[in-house]
RNA sequence: GCUGGUGUGGCUCAAUGGUAGAGCACUUCACUCGUAAUGAAGGGGUUGCGGGUUCGAUUCCCGCCACCAGCUCCA
């Protein structure tokens, strides 16, 4: 049972929650007419709406998605309210909720400055204390465009302009600002007190490149100022993740303006490449796959029929070789398709799985880099899968169960999109079909969640991508699955058929990691520099109490390093509480520190990154532990 | 590429229209130590680059470059 305050006082109970998104479906639908919700008096997290035509309510919570999105959208227009009151000449473009807060586009000749940001914020609060309550109308489309021209708003008038043109346009008004929208909203802007603008930023006008930039406002808005707060600690502890901090800070790699987007790794950045090879040789070997490499330059004649030369030329760094212009390699299937092609296949050889760690270089816009996630130059852990048509449901589940395996080694939450074809694509839309069902198939077989991302898949064919978090939050794409019809056709791809016809293979390009690059920079976010100890650059740091017993120490370094684990010594004349705190800092999953008792004991004093001090131990248990830790590769 | 912001020793940051300073790190010396910073001394910067204004620019102005946030892009 639910109680509920509605907006003239009455208190009504209700046994069915029923969210925002639902409520603003039946205002759209004309089923009610006005709408808000709002927070609950002394429950600040509850939010009511109101419906005011037959009293209907209902409710949700600020932890709700829906009820979130209401609060935060009150809170955009209360900004663009601010700055109408600020700098009425200002234009309004659009203003949503988004994820951790809000923003609101705006046109206006000078950019905010960081002072009017502040003042914004402070006629933001300055609404709240003023209690204004929102009000729902409607009007038909031809009197809003009146409306909007009538208020200077030219890019309000030409989305309204773009709605059907017997359409009810909803407004919100607060006090003496109306703003164009689908709502809901809050019932008043009492509640949004804890508002923070975070960042001005330029974005295009409704998302294209070839309209104008207009200033975006970004901010955030809670119910509680304690939640604010947190909020804006967690973004803190999230900059120390940073893999750029960190692979600094680890001496991991290095990007250095004599090579924009060109990573260099160094030594312990290298163990961990190495180390992720490794594993990934080993499961590709388990799950039948072969490897080839294949050249890194190749002949423009290839791209050319390939297609990449088309479809991605502005994006290939090119050479000429004796007078004949080659291309560097920004992907791998060429070379994979000529391997293919050097010996005749049966369909007994079908599916036929080869992989290549192949290094891509891609001329990526110098405002898209991004540390590790977005690089020029970077190494796929690749494959080419060749198989028969009643083979792609099978092979692709594969390659899912695959990808899901290494994903949950590491702990990494992922989410998954399904991209159908896009405008600019090669291919008959039958193929396409027979392709994107395939891979929908596959997904819905394993009744696996997934999005659909409408047009965005890959020229040559549709395509399953796996997003990975990093830590404040943005997705990158990792693992990617594409279904390919047309390379096998361009490349005329053949394998003997049962009956001894030649017929055209199917085709996988399949990455689990995606970038090498890529996945370290989300390992290191995620484990904020703390790696499993089979990742971790050094797995033990052996540190004597002081010069005396260096000896004793190097015999625990060498028994460690023979034993095959990772270990560094310290013999620096330093005290022993500032090397232990310099190895913690280095994220060191074993200290081993070896002094006088030990000496007399046999045993060596381990600290674990875990548990922290454990005391005496016998050096061949500390082995055996690192060494199963690695084995299993433990998290 | 676009919009905005930032740019000072290896790192983190301070200061100023009169040619720069701290901590950490580094080197040396002393301490010989029991789990997150022992002390002292020393070396290290053409203040991102190029112009302009000025008697004088690291500081003010312009251009470029790089980085950061976002947008666009990501076959």
């Amino acid at each position: 049972m639910i109680k509920v305050t509605l907006k003239d006082g009455v208190v009504k109970e209700f046994d069915k929650a029923v969210t925002v998104n639902e409520i603003a479906k039946n205002i759209s639908e004309g089923l009610a007419r006005n709408a808000c919700c709002g927070i609950v008096d002394g429950h600040v997290q509850d939010l009511r709406f109101v419906v005011d035509k037959d009293s209907e309510v209902a409710i949700c919570t600020f932890d709700d998605e829906d009820g979130k999105k209401a609060f935060r959208h009150t809170a955009s227009h209360m900004m663009a309210q601010a700055i109408k009151r600020l700098f009425p000449e200002t234009k309004l473009a659009i203003g949503p909720s988004i994820s951790d807060g809000f923003y609101y586009d705006f046109d206006r000749e000078t950019p905010f400055t960081h002072e009017e940001l502040e003042a914004i914020e402070a006629e933001m609060k300055r609404i709240a204390k003023e209690n204004i309550e929102l009000e729902r109308f409607t009007m038909p489309r031809d009197e809003a465009i009146k409306f909007m021209k009538e208020r200077e708003e030219p890019y309000k008038v030409e989305l309204i302009e773009d709605l059907p043109e017997d359409a009810e346009i909803s407004f919100y008004q607060q006090g003496e600002f109306t703003d164009l929208c689908a709502g809901p909203h809050l019932l008043s802007t009492k509640n949004v007190k804890a508002v923070k603008l975070m960042s001005v930023a330029g974005a295009y006008w409704r998302g294209s490149e070839k309209n104008k930039m207009l200033s975006r406002i970004y901010g955030t808005a809670y119910t509680k100022a304690s939640d604010l707060e947190a909020y804006l600690t967690m973004l803190e502890e999230a900059k120390k993740r940073d893999h750029r901090k960190l692979g600094k800070e680890l001496k991991l790699f290095a990007l250095l303006d004599e090579g924009q987007g060109f990573p260099f790794f160094l030594p312990n950045g290298m163990i961990i490449k190495n180390t992720l090879i490794e594993y990934w040789r080993e499961i590709h070997k388990k799950a039948g796959y072969v490897e080839i490499s294949t050249p890194i330059i190749l002949n423009r004649q290839l791209w050319e029929r390939s297609g990449h030369w088309d479809h991605y030329k502005d994006n290939m760094y090119t050479t000429s070789i004796d007078d004949v212009e080659h291309s560097i390699k920004p992907m791998n299937c060429p070379g994979g398709m000529l391997v293919y092609k050097q010996e005749m296949h049966s369909y007994r050889d079908l599916p036929l799985r080869v992989g290549e760690l192949g290094l891509v270089h891609r001329h990526e816009k110098s405002g898209a880099l991004h540390g590790l996630m977005r690089v020029r130059c970077f190494t796929q852990d690749d494959a080419h899968i060749f198989m028969t048509q009643d083979q792609i449901k099978d092979e692709i589940k594969g390659v899912v169960k695959l990808i899901d395996s290494v994903y949950q080694l590491f702990g990494f939450k992922y989410h998954v999109e399904l991209s159908t074809k896009p405008e600019d694509s090669m291919g008959s839309d039958e193929d396409w079909e027979i392709a994107t069902d395939g891979l929908r198939g596959a997904l819905e077989d394993m009744g696996m969640d997934y999005v659909v991302n409408e047009g965005d898949g890959a020229f040559y064919g549709p395509k399953i991508d796996f997003h990975l978090e990093d830590s404040i939050g943005r997705t990158w794409q990792c693992g990617t699955i594409q279904l390919d019809m047309q390379m096998p056709e361009r490349f005329e791809l053949e394998y003997t058929d049962k009956d001894g016809t030649k017929k055209r293979p199917v085709m996988i390009h399949r990455v689990c990691f995606g970038s090498i690059e890529r996945f370290i920079g989300i390992l290191i976010e995620h484990f904020a520099g703390q790696f499993p100890t089979w990742l971790a650059p050094v797995q033990v740091k052996v540190l004597p109490i002081s010069e005396k017993f260096e000896e004793y120490a190097k015999k625990v370094a060498d028994e460690l390093t023979e034993a095959g684990i990772r270990t560094e010594t310290d013999y620096r004349a330093e005290k022993i509480v500032y090397r232990v705190r310099e190895a913690r800092n280095e994220r060191v999953p074993y200290i081993v520190v070896v002094g006088e008792k030990d000496l007399e004991a046999n045993k060596v004093s381990l600290r674990s990154r875990v548990d922290g001090d454990e005391g005496q131990k016998d050096l061949s248990e500390v082995i055996a532990r690192i060494i199963e830790e690695v084995k299993t590769r433990k998290r």
